[in-house]
RNA sequence: GGGCCGUUAGCUCAGCUGGCAGAGCAGGGGACUUUUAAUCCCAAGGUCGUGGGUUCGACCCCCACACGGCCCA
């Protein structure tokens, strides 16, 4: 029996065999709660230290404390909304159920019956006439002061994560919440939620390489949404003049801090509008989104200090470029003027990129990351927005904005291209390059092009990464603090 | 893909120039009728990530691999 002294896993296997010899079911069907920990605090905030009510509630939770004192025995029971004392006495509970309750163990769950008392010390307690067991814990719980820290076993083991770290829950109710909240602006804003397919048979609306997967029945390839665009704006031709969409895409791209193969993405789509309406409905989304989760606009990220009060800076890339490297920068700076500037600041250009993706290049590499406060990054090069409009006073340029704050990107906006032969003509260039070797550029969508021929209207477009969001309204470092489940390699168990 | 760091008891962590593996919490036994990381006493618990190598001797040094983290592409 050594040996299963020593092992909390077979100790907990015997106590349950041992349960069911003496009639008791360890895993019961339901149990009927009155209250819940918060609105027994609540209900009872005015209630005096060291005194005792005759008022009768039942609670339930996952035990998670225990503290044992010969005749007496305190438990907490940890619920969805807090922690609630039991605070058990032999004279009332009875030898076989204080002996009961004493044999119970960490991460058990645990219904209790009985009346409510605040303890001399001022603890809100529940004094149980009746404890019953309603799942039996088999494993045990993380160390109960450091709670469990290992980044991995936490990622792995969420469930655990969140028994031992019950901050964590309230990053992930935060990030629900800023999503429902950009669901009721959107509504408010006249916006339909629409869903689009996320398996498809091309895809596209972004530069990125694709997960791909078969349909059995069609015996056909199939691959995982990178982007709902496309579709979106198939909708625009069909009458919808305001649409969103807020769902997975997927990328098959290297992992990070900041990058997960599946993340969340809103994209919205406003017949009539353009990059200035963008503009307005960015600002708009997140600064509602903070005030409904911060209750402010002004906060702090990973110690440095975020103000997202309106309105937005807004600057052109050429123009961020140009205060970086001291000399008037733009598309049209002769290419090898551009060639040698990357090539000073350590970026080697590929042989297929043109001006506009130099200029890009160099914006990401000299200016993005010092782009703390919010600000409108516009006029990208046609050449990389393959599905943007051109500006109509310069036609390498694109109506598109790219939103940076704390030095990350955190929406994509444009005017729409709704040109068909334009935008034939850029997917074509894009199929080119994809030729040339560019796995992440984009195909032809002929049935995309088909429905820009029967006449779209202008629009503007917009992305809002809502991992990263989630990120930045919760002070989180990594993607996988506000993803529930990140993505692992397999462990072997 | 490259660089750096990490992996020791269920959990959180120590571990000296290379000399028999340590603590706290959890778990086991005992004391205690107002505790709050309760306290006190006793006993137990380890393929030191995996596989090689160097050495009289390796948790420690070297190599490879696995998983994770951060940085870079």
């Amino acid at each position: 029996m050594v040996a299963s002294e020593d092992d909390p896993f077979l100790v907990r296997r015997l106590k349950l065999e041992s349960l069911r010899e003496r009639g008791i079911e360890p895993f019961v069907d339901g149990f009927e709660l009155t209250a819940r920990s918060s609105e027994l605090a609540a209900q009872y905030a005015e209630l005096e230290d060291g005194s005792e009510t005759s008022d009768v509630v039942s609670v339930a939770g996952r035990l998670v404390a225990k503290r044992d004192q010969g005749k007496l025995a305190f438990l907490v029971l940890r619920d969805a909304t807090g922690d609630m004392q039991l605070f058990c006495r032999v004279n009332i509970l009875g030898d076989e159920g204080f002996a009961f309750a004493k044999d119970l163990d960490l991460g058990d769950w645990v219904g209790a019956t009985g009346t409510v008392l605040r303890s001399r010390r001022g603890e809100l307690s529940v004094q149980p006439t009746e404890i019953r067991l309603l799942s039996k814990s088999l494993r045990p719980l993380p160390e109960k002061f450091h709670g469990l820290t290992d980044t991995e076993t936490r990622y792995r083991q969420r469930y655990v994560d969140l028994i031992a770290n019950p901050e964590v829950r309230g990053v992930f109710e935060t990030r629900f919440r800023i999503i429902a909240a950009i669901r009721r602006y959107m509504e408010s804003e006249g916006y339909l939620e629409v869903e689009t397919p996320m398996l498809q048979p091309i895809p596209g609306g972004a530069t990125a390489r694709p997960f791909i997967t078969h349909h059995n029945a069609l015996d056909m390839p199939l691959y995982l949404r990178i982007a709902p665009e496309l579709y979106l704006k198939r909708l625009l031709v069909g009458g919808f003049e305001r649409v969103y969409e807020i769902n997975r895409s997927f990328r098959n791209e290297g992992m990070s801090p900041r990058h997960n193969p599946e993340f969340t993405m809103l994209e919205a789509y406003q017949a009539y509008g353009n990059m200035q309406s963008m503009m307005n409905l960015t600002e708009g989304i997140i600064t509602h989104a903070a005030r409904e989760v911060l209750g402010t606009v002004e906060f702090e990220y990973q110690g440095q200090s975020v103000s997202l009060v309106s309105p937005w800076r807004r600057a052109t890339m050429a123009e961020l470029v140009s205060e970086v490297v001291g000399s008037p920068v733009s598309v049209h700076t002769p290419f090898a003027e551009l060639s040698a500037l990357c090539e000073t600041h350590n970026i080697v250009p590929e042989k297929e990129w043109g001006s506009g993706k130099l200029l890009a290049e160099l914006f990401e590499a000299l200016v993005e990351h010092t782009l703390v406060e919010p600000t409108f990054v516009t006029m990208y090069p046609a050449e990389i927005s393959p599905l943007a409009r051109r500006n109509d006073e310069d036609s390498d340029l694109t109506d598109r904005f790219e939103l940076i704050i704390t030095g990350r990107e955190f929406a994509n906006a444009f005017s729409e291209l709704v040109d068909a032969v334009d935008q034939r003509g850029r997917f074509e260039a894009q199929a080119a390059a994809k030729d040339a070797g560019d796995d992440e550029a984009m195909w032809i969508d002929e049935d995309y092009l088909r429905a820009q021929e029967y006449g779209m209207p202008p629009a503007g477009g917009l992305g809002i990464g809502i991992d990263r969001l989630v990120m930045l309204l919760t002070d989180s470092a990594s993607i996988r603090d506000v993803l529930l489940f990140p993505q692992m390699r397999p462990e072997s168990l």
